[in-house]
DNA sequence: GGGGTGACTCCAC
DNA sequence: GGTGGAGCCACCC
């Protein structure tokens, strides 16, 4: 199987850090890009979650943000259910922006160092 | 192999 | 806080 290796396990790692967010807490593209060591690649994080559906145990994708707190991937989940989601765990959304984004941020170095 | 695209981020204004 | 431009990198024509 010579699939692109390191995009698959780049994959996995995101997976596995964004199922380890908390219920009510939020973080970034950016941030979860910079834990596994590729600043530069918050785009593809998320193109991961692009992809995410089709991981299992499921991805809680609505708990990703842009580094504004944005809800940018609204579209993706069709309408209004990332922001119904976020506000059933507690999350205040507001014109597709989550309130209180600093607080509600999630920092995953915090998880890295469990590994 | 080349060009366009994007669930992003940073920096300047 | 908003807007615009450049950089990045995998994916899909």
């Amino acid at each position: 199987m010579a699939v692109s290796e390191t995009s698959e396990r780049f994959n996995e790692l995101v997976y596995q850090l964004v199922r380890a967010i908390p219920e009510g807490r939020v973080t970034s593209y950016g941030a979860i890009a910079r834990v596994l060591g590729r600043p530069r690649n918050a785009r593809l994080v998320g193109y991961a979650m692009r992809v995410a559906h089709e991981a299992y145990p499921p991805v809680p994708a609505h708990r990703v943000l842009n580094s504004s707190g944005s809800l940018t991937a609204k579209a993706a989940f069709g309408g209004s259910l990332m922001q119904q989601l976020l506000e059933n765990e507690g999350i205040v959304v507001e014109n597709d922006r989550v309130k209180n984004f600093r607080k509600v941020f999630w920092e995953p170095l915090g998880v890295i160092s469990d590994w």
